[in-house]
DNA sequence: GGCAGTTGTAACAGAGTTGTAAAAACACGT
DNA sequence: ACGTGTTTTTACAACTCTGTTACAACTGCC
C-alpha cells in the first residue's frame, strides 16, 4: 500500500487512474498541473509518481527532476516516446504509451513498488515476522508489543533497507509533519527497537549520520 | 462462494461469464434485461452484480442504483468509460473494459468479494456463532441481542480481521457516510461488543490507532 | 592517550489515549 | 406527547506512550 501522486491534466484520465489505484489499496493524491504536484510533494511524502509527459504548464520530466529520488512512471503519447526514453535509464522507473490498458498500468505500478520495496505488508527476517497492516510482530513465535511510533520507524528502516538514513530523513518519514523537536528522540526509539526485537546487528549505527537496516549483503 | 447476478444481453457473453464463474464455485443467476435483473434481485439475495453498461431496455447504472448496497462490476465498451466513471466513487465496485480476458474478470470478482467479504455470511469462533444476514448471535448456544449498529461494527471488524483498523476507517465503513462526529462513539460500541460477547481478548486495542479483531494468531 | 563530539541507556513526567459509567439526545411506534 | 430502546456525548479515572534529560560509553582524530 503506497502513496502515489497522479499528475495528469485530463481530468477523466486522472480520475480513472486514481480510481483504479485506490481500488487496489493505494493512497492516491491527484494533481492537474506541475505546480500543484510540486506543492503537494513538498508537504507529503510519496512512494511513486505517475506523470503525464505533456502538460499545459510544464512537462512530466521537469517535475520528475525536481522530485529526484522518487520513482516515477511516465505516461506518454505515441509520438513522443523514442527520444525521451533516455530519461528512464535508471532502474526504478518505467513508462507507458497512451492509450493504455488499466491492467497494464496496475501491473507496472506493482512492479515498480516491488523493486523499491514500497508496498510490502509483511516482512520476515531471521526469527522475526512483522505484519505492518495488522501491526503485529512475533519473534521466534512469541508476540512482541510495539507502539505505533515504533512501527512507523521500523517500517521506514525496513522499506529503505541497506540505505543509510539520516536522522532528519527518519524524522520526516516516520513522524507527523508537525513534529519539530531536535533531540535524541530517534536514538531512543532505535534503542527500543533493538532491545525489543533483538536487532542489534541489523540496525546499524552510521556515526554522525543516522541508521541503516541491513539485510543480506 | 458467492451468489452472483450476471446482466448482459448478449447471450454468448452472458453464458461464457456464467459458465466461468460457476466453474470456480459461485452460484450464478443470469439476466438478459434490466427488468429481469430487478425481478430476480427482489426475490434472491445477491453478493455481487456483474452489469453490462449498455442494454436494450436500460443501462447497468440504473439497475445498480436501484440495487444500491450490492457491490457491482460493470462491463463497459471502450468508448463509454471516461465519463461514466463517477459512478464508482464508492469503494466496493469495479469495472472492466470489453473485450476482456476471462481471467481478468475472475480476478476482479475475487478482489471485490474479498474487499466486501460477502462470500461469508456466517462466522464462528470459540463458542460464538454469528449470522450477519439473519442478524443473530449465539454464545454458547444462548442467543445474544445485538443492536444494528453493533452488528455493523462487528461485521467490519470481523471481515477485516487481523488488520489494525483506525477509528476513522471504522467510522467510514460501519457508520453512514455522512457521519462526521469526532468523538468516543466507537470506543463505547467496542466496549459493548466486548461485554456482550466476551470478546475482550479478540478485539484488541491498538493504542493511538483503533482496534483489531484477532483470529488464530 | 586525550579530547570533543556522538551515541547508548535508564528513568521520569507530562501529554495524550482509552475504559467505563452515566447522562443526554435521538428514533420510532403507539 | 409518551415510553422504549438505541446511539452519541460527557466526564473522569486509569493507563500508555513519548520526548527529554542526565550520564555513561564509545568513536575518530590529533
Amino acid at each position: 500500500m503506497a502513496r502515489i501522486l497522479v499528475l495528469e491534466d485530463e481530468k477523466a484520465i486522472n480520475d480513472l487512474v486514481a480510481l483504479n489505484l485506490g481500488m487496489v489499496g493505494h493512497t492516491v493524491v491527484q494533481a492537474f498541473t506541475g505546480k500543484e504536484a510540486l506543492s503537494i510533494a513538498e508537504r507529503t511524502p510519496l512512494d511513486l509518481l505517475i506523470l503525464d509527459v505533456m502538460l499545459p504548464d510544464t512537462n512530466g520530466f521537469s517535475v520528475y527532476e525536481k522530485l529526484k529520488g522518487t520513482p516515477a512512471i511516465f505516461l506518454t503519447a505515441l509520438g513522443e516516446t523514442a527520444d525521451k526514453v533516455k530519461g528512464f535509464e535508471r532502474g526504478a522507473d518505467d513508462y507507458i504509451v497512451k492509450p493504455f490498458e488499466m491492467t497494464e498500468l496496475l501491473l507496472r505500478v506493482e512492479a515498480v513498488l516491488r523493486r523499491t520495496h514500497k508496498s510490502e505488508r509483511r516482512y520476515q527476517i531471521d526469527d522475526l515476522e512483522i505484519d505492518f497492516e495488522a501491526k503485529t510482530v512475533t519473534k521466534g513465535g512469541e508476540p512482541v508489543d510495539l507502539t505505533l511510533q515504533e512501527y512507523a520507524l521500523l517500517e521506514v528502516l525496513i522499506k529503505n533497507r541497506n540505505i543509510a538514513l539520516s536522522r532528519q530523513r527518519l524524522m520526516r518519514e516516520a513522524w507527523d509533519v508537525s513534529f519539530l523537536g531536535e533531540s535524541r528522540t530517534i536514538d531512543v526509539h532505535v534503542q527500543r527497537l533493538r532491545k525489543k526485537l533483538g536487532l542489534d546487528d541489523r540496525i546499524k549505527t552510521i556515526y554522525r549520520l543516522g541508521y541503516r537496516f541491513e539485510e543480506g549483503l
